[in-house]
RNA sequence: GCCGAAGUGGCGGAAUGGCAGACGCGCCGGACUCAAAAUCCGGUCCACGCAAGUGGGUGUGGGUUCAAGUCCCACCUUCGGCACCA
């Protein structure tokens, strides 16, 4: 095989790479560390996509330069493999989704072999296998076990929650209902999403516009006894974290605004006409200084003191609209809102600051789950208030004297708003604040109110608890038993399994569809359910745990995955965290990483991890779109039935018609979908990995192009004849091949190569790296002898990028070793620098020479020369030369 | 609407404030070949010109600077995220 075949020479050296277990990671070894994580796939039934591999091959290049740097790398993979679309395809056809996930596990495995990834299989892991189940229900047990103490700021053992003693008094049951309420995992009653195309409850994030994110299925509210984590327990800690992270600003803004920090002040505001004993309403405003411009109220219609405040009046319009409120889905609440609605419950509240009486509404644009469900509405200076205001006929009252090119631009006067002034601005018509200015307003009415037992200082959040379970068989089952009493009806105790019960692993079932009903599958599963345990009769908890569970810990199973004793090692654990690299798609931006981190921190409270946070730089591969394509509606052109004309492409043969050109996401619809396996099968995985690699900046979107292939697999062409003489019928080295001294230049570029592949390595610029290579592979095709000292080098800067023809090549140079070890070559900087250098002379910022002149010119002289220059000297003679700009070695610049 | 990222040849893209377009694709020409493919060599931002050359050019308009794709201000477009969060 003379000629460059992938197809040849990449099953062979995988294999080795298999046999030799090259990539295995030592557990402690004295080398520094470097632990470079993939974000793990879910194996679907549609295999592999171009996708994966982009992120793949970036940390596998850099895991495999790391060990020829000397570092002991982590480089695992697994499967993140409970979840919805197996279990989808199992009811379909009634295969066990066991089966199913075990067949596209190693669909992806063989796909992801196929690449030549340095992974250290040893270490993979699968989030079904019930001996990772077992962990991730004794994480779950930890968090079941931890309450959040704010004063301390941290998750601490629930046996060290202090128990008020009014509780005490009321007996041992009492005290365990107290600690349910305080665990970081607790069931409550709450309105759902339920799905009934999908038979499940879906958290918040999982319905997008108010359909299903996956399939796109109608969701409806319902409420429902679930599991929560406690998450916004840790909303602080989350937010101030992401400070120190490596991670791209755009991620870490978006978490952020997912967590919505706000900070402001809970007011409260006592009821009209009430006697003494009945409740203020509280609300939460960020905009305590324009309090004086609250000329109504408004409740989510799901308040609860919404039916003792509202007026018999009142009470017909009110139940409707509440009933009303209830039916819609959240896809309809702000759908519909394009107007605003609300009903006026009868009720009036006192304005704490002026003692005035205002209407308290009911409305929908309020939402029970934010703040305290209330609002005093300020409609001068809140744009939704205002739009309900209109809607209704309410009073505007302007308390923030907005500036005065702002009212001109809007057409708007103090005592007559055209829109919302939201800025701030200086108090007017505030009593005694009036004249302040919006900061230091804030500050003082939150100290007035604090004094008058009206307010406090409140800092709220976005973030919700995170409803922890699903009605799906297909998941982990919660180690959690439900307590009878002899009635056999639940007494709402619980009792965690121990880590000895564990896994708790699914029943066998003939019927694993959804009941239709929000009760789970496993319910069905009579003998699994009911338990006795040292004479107790109990039910073991029916909901399954959501994907995310076993994706939020995979990182520290692969530290250890084969310990039963513990789910890592606390050396192991010590040694290798945190992950340096974490590399995938940016549509986990939010969810996953935020689930990850918390999981994390709440390990870290419990004193199993050692680093408050798991991910120390987090980079985002872009999206990998289809081929550019040419469209005029339906109808599709080829490239050569196009032209550009100015700023548009139009069709050739009729230049009137405008043409769209342009990319589109990979979809099985539009049919522009890319199998990884064909690339490989006409190109090979070298090519494949380094074309993924070349297309472009890691981080940006970009179009597939096939020929773009074709180009990096000609380079490798390129390389491989280098060195191979291709009319042999034997695999041996070209007669270019000698062991003789490189001349000054080769030598030169050798060097500056090794330093701009170096380079372009750490800063994750591999398009750029491999440019670098490429330029360096066409000056050596045009030698005629080519020395071995050189190619050596070449070969191991090549072999992270495209490996299996790099050991190819390296075993053909005579060495019988993989070269995975190699150390990196290093590159002598004074050789980098070139003898001489070009400058360009300009005059007026214009180049109008160029100089060839030592490398280490000195300014004067390089001055003097540009203007003995024979270019240069007509241009400047007779005129006064005003400024003379010399950059040392680059550049002459003549102002005259 | 708000937040974020990005706009450079026919295409993907490259450029610590210092020669815009590296590298690759495509295209044009040449060599090799009976021929083709493959390969190798050369050319390829646009306009005018036989040429030497001249002028223009990094989404638009301004600004800072000896010098701006790069820095500042305003705007336009595309992509991604959030979206009644008080």
């Amino acid at each position: 095989m003379p000629s460059y075949n992938p197809k040849a020479i990449e099953p062979r050296w995988q294999d080795y790479w298999d046999k030799h277990k090259t990539f295995r990671a030592p557990d402690l070894a004295d080398k520094p560390k470097f632990y470079v994580l993939d974000m793990f796939p879910y194996p679907s039934g549609a295999g592999l996509h171009v996708g994966h591999p982009e992120g793949y091959t970036a940390t596998d290049i850099l895991a495999r330069y790391r060990r020829m740097r000397g570092y002991n790398v982590l480089h695992p993979m697994g499967w993140d493999a409970f979840g919805l679309p197996a279990e989808q395809y199992a009811i379909e056809t009634g295969t066990h989704p066991r089966v199913t996930t075990q067949k596209n596990i190693a669909t992806f495995r063989r796909q992801i072999k196929m690449l030549g990834f340095s992974y250290d299989w040893d270490r993979e892991v699968d989030t079904t296998d019930p001996s990772y189940v077992k962990w991730t229900q004794w994480i779950f047990l930890q968090i079941f076990d931890t309450w959040y103490d704010a004063e301390h700021k941290r998750g601490r053992p629930i046996a060290e929650l202090p128990i008020p003693p009014e509780v005490r008094a009321q007996g041992e049951a009492a005290v365990r209902r107290y600690q349910d309420q305080h665990r970081l995992a607790y069931m409550a009653e709450v309105p759902v999403n339920w799905c009934p195309a999908l038979g499940t409850v879906l958290a918040n994030e999982e319905v997008v516009d108010g359909k299903s994110e996956r399939g796109g299925h109608p969701v409806v509210r319902m409420p429902l006894r679930q599991w929560m984590l406690r998450i916004t327990a840790y909303a602080e800690r989350l937010l101030e974290d992401l400070e120190a992270l490596d991670w791209s600003p755009a991620i870490k803004e978006m978490q952020r605004n997912w967590i919505g920090r706000s900070e402001g002040a809970e007011v409260d505001f006592a009821l009209a006409d009430g006697g003494p004993g009945r409740p203020a309403i509280r609300v939460f405003t960020t905009r305590p200084d324009t309090l004086f411009g609250a000329t109504y109220m408004v409740l989510a219609p799901e308040h609860p003191l919404v039916p003792a405040i509202t007026t018999p009046g009142q009470r017909a319009a009110v139940d409707a609209y509440r009933e009303q409120a209830a039916r819609k889905s959240d896809l309809e609440r702000t759908e519909l809102s394009k107007t605003k609605t609300g009903v006026f419950t009868g009720a009036f509240a006192i304005n704490p600051v002026n003692g005035e009486r205002i209407p308290i509404w009911i409305a929908d644009y309020v939402l029970v789950s934010y703040g305290t469900g209330a609002i005093m509405a300020v409609p001068a200076h809140d744009e939704r208030d205002f739009e309900f205001a209109r809607q209704f006929g309410l009073p505007i009252r302007t308390v923030v004297r907005p500036p005065d090119d702002w009212l001109a631009q809007t057409g708007s006067t103090l005592d007559q708003l055209t829109e919302a002034y939201c800025g701030d601005g200086v108090a007017v018509d505030s009593g005694p604040f009036t004249g302040l200015p919006t900061a230091e307003f804030k500050k003082q009415i939150t100290a007035w109110l604090e004094e008058r037992g009206l307010g406090q200082r409140k800092i709220n959040y976005k973030l919700r608890d995170w409803l922890f379970s699903r009605q799906r068989y297909w998941g982990e089952p919660f180690p959690i038993l439900h307590e009878l009493d002899e009635h056999g009806q639940r007494t709402g105790l619980m009792r965690p399994l121990t880590l000895a019960d564990l896994p708790l692993t699914l029943p066998e079932m003939e019927d694993f569809k959804p009941t239709g009903k929000p009760e789970p599958p496993l319910s069905k599963a009579v003998d699994w359910v009911n338990v006795t345990l040292d004479g107790k009769r109990y039910q073991r908890e029916t909901n399954t745990m959501p994907q995310w569970a076993g994706s939020c810990w995979y990182y520290l199973r692969y530290l250890d995955p084969h310990n039963d004793q513990a789910f890592v090692d606390p050396a192991k654990e010590r040694y290798w965290m945190p992950v340096d690299l974490y590399v995938g798609g940016a549509e986990h931006a939010v969810l996953h990483l935020l689930y990850a981190r918390f999981w994390h921190k709440v390990l870290y409270d419990r004193g199993y991890v050692s680093t408050p946070e798991p991910f120390q730089k987090l980079v985002n591969q872009g999206m990998i779109l289809g081929e550019m394509e040419f469209t005029v509606g339906d109808r599709r052109y080829t490239e050569d039935e196009v032209e550009k004309r100015g700023d548009v492409f139009v069709l050739k043969a009729d230049p009137t018609v405008r043409v769209e050109a342009r990319a589109y996401k990979m979809s099985k619809s539009r049919g522009n979908v890319i199998n990884p396996d064909q690339v490989v099968e006409e190109y090979g995985a070298d090519s494949m990995r380094l074309y993924e690699m070349f297309m472009g900046p890691l981080e940006a979107t970009k179009p597939w192009s096939m020929r773009g292939v074709e180009g990096v697999y000609r380079f490798l062409g390129r390389v491989w004849r280098l060195m191979i003489d291709e009319r042999a019928d034997e695999l041996r080295l070209a007669d270019a091949v000698q062991d003789v001294e490189p001349d000054r230049e080769t030598l030169r570029l050798l060097h500056r190569t090794i330093q701009r592949v170096t380079d372009d390595l750490e800063t994750m610029s591999f398009n750029t790296a491999i440019a670098a290579m490429m330029e360096f592979t066409n000056h050596l095709t045009r030698l005629t002898t080519r020395p071995r000292s050189v190619l050596e080098p070449f070969v191991l800067l090549l072999s992270p990028f495209a490996p299996h023809i790099a050991e190819e090549l390296w075993q053909t140079l005579g060495h019988p070793q993989s070269l995975a070890y190699e150390p990196w070559p290093a590159y002598d900087p004074a050789l980098v620098k070139a003898d001489t250098v070009e400058v360009p002379v300009q005059v007026n910022g214009k180049v109008k020479a160029r100089l060839t002149v030592p490398a280490d010119i000195e300014d004067h002289a390089l001055q003097e020369a540009a203007l003995a220059d024979v270019k240069i000297r007509p241009l400047v003679e007779g005129k006064t030369i005003r400024k003379l700009v010399v950059v040392k070695g680059k550049l002459v610049n003549i102002v005259i």
